[in-house]
DNA sequence: TGTACATCAGTGAACGCGCGTTCACTGATGTAC
DNA sequence: TGTACATCAGTGAACGCGCGTTCACTGATGTAC
């Protein structure tokens, strides 16, 4: 039973794979099973070896892909601080080059609108890793603290709105100077909120 | 000819009337033409006599809507300033009331997410308005000038992308604790952003 | 004015297609004795 | 160890459903004479 468990997993693991690259690529809607299990290099059929349905599928995408996007950009970012690269890895996720290659980045754009409308596991699922991704920004901000310098933390689920909205919206209006001129009015936006937080002022 | 070409731009209206209401409830791809067709009190097949395509009609459903929302929160703002008044209605865009109702509320977050994978028509309509509404603020908002109090004028697209962004992880996470979150967090940035803009300090 | 004909907005059934899901089947892997 | 049987991951065709679009038809409105 050794071996033939140890290749399920496997095969369960690139299903998931496939899906997430879907997921990040075409959305919820537009990805089919089908689509998907070609992509782990199986057919349609034994699908539900593996997932009750397609909504538990992309559940399962979603928890594992949301915030793994993100902690690869903030170890990828350099700064003198903590919160410089915080800040470095904020501008990084409002390029042109992350609008630009779905594959590799973060799954929200393809994935919070269509929730709305679906609900179902996806939603708690996305609900579970929004609070994760937002503990990982407050573990790199100063402690929350009117009294300090720089007054109270930066409302850090705003921020996550923000660097959301503008990827998003940059998706949807393509390689287009009207698209970089809304990432750029996001990365100055960041800049300002976390200014007196990174130790150094906005450029 | 008079009565019947007089009825058949009524009926043109409903249909468009009729897709902006389910554009704003439940996007482009889950709207069906036979439904939105129902919505104008009639049905499926006529629907060729006055649009191309699902398509078209969306786009033309775009062009009509995106704005029209956002100018009336602004008239229903009340403040000392132009500016203080944005900000008000900034506020009102990101409360939960908007959430709740997104029948009388703004396209974007329906929208943005398909036009992103659907492009065509939409993607052309949502950049035309997304301008005008970029445009809208401006107006509002002091010249742009570096050297003037309170420093260069706020990256206005950043602030659509926020607006947008929070509204529409709000919509998909629900009536929720944490959704609430995401909206009072983009209200404090909103108000720290616009802050020595408004003359007055944010709250 | 009246009459015969033309137009065309709207109807509702049908077509073609793609999708999620089901199901009978296969064959390699594992178990019992 | 060898043999007969059980399991179950994966196959591929089929089912049922919903959708965008088409099309023959209807009947009220408009035009020609």
């Amino acid at each position: 039973m050794n071996l033939k468990a140890a290749r399920k997993r496997r095969t369960h693991e690139a299903i998931l794979e496939s899906a997430a690259a879907h997921l990040r690529r075409q959305g919820i809607r537009n990805s089919t099973v089908s689509e998907v299990m070609k992509g782990a290099g199986l057919t349609v059929g034994g699908f539900y070896n593996h997932f009750a349905s397609k909504d538990e599928l992309f559940a399962d995408a979603i928890r594992q892909s949301t915030t793994s996007v993100w902690r690869g950009l903030y170890c990828g970012a350099k700064g003198p601080s903590a919160q410089a690269r915080l800040l470095a890895a904020i501008q990084a996720y409002l390029s042109p080059a992350h609008r630009d290659d779905p594959e590799a980045g973060c799954v929200l754009p393809a994935t919070v609108a269509e929730v709305a409308l679906v609900g179902g596991a996806c939603r708690e699922a996305l609900s579970t890793e929004l609070a994760e991704l937002a503990g990982l920004f407050e573990a790199v901000l100063p402690a929350r603290s009117a009294a300090s310098n720089g007054g109270p933390q930066p409302p850090v689920l705003g921020l996550v709105a923000l660097m959301y909205g503008a990827l998003s919206l940059s998706r949807a209006l393509g390689e287009t100077q009207q698209s970089d001129q809304v990432l750029e009015a996001a990365r100055r936006m960041a800049a300002s909120l976390l200014a007196g937080h990174t130790g150094t002022e906005p450029s």
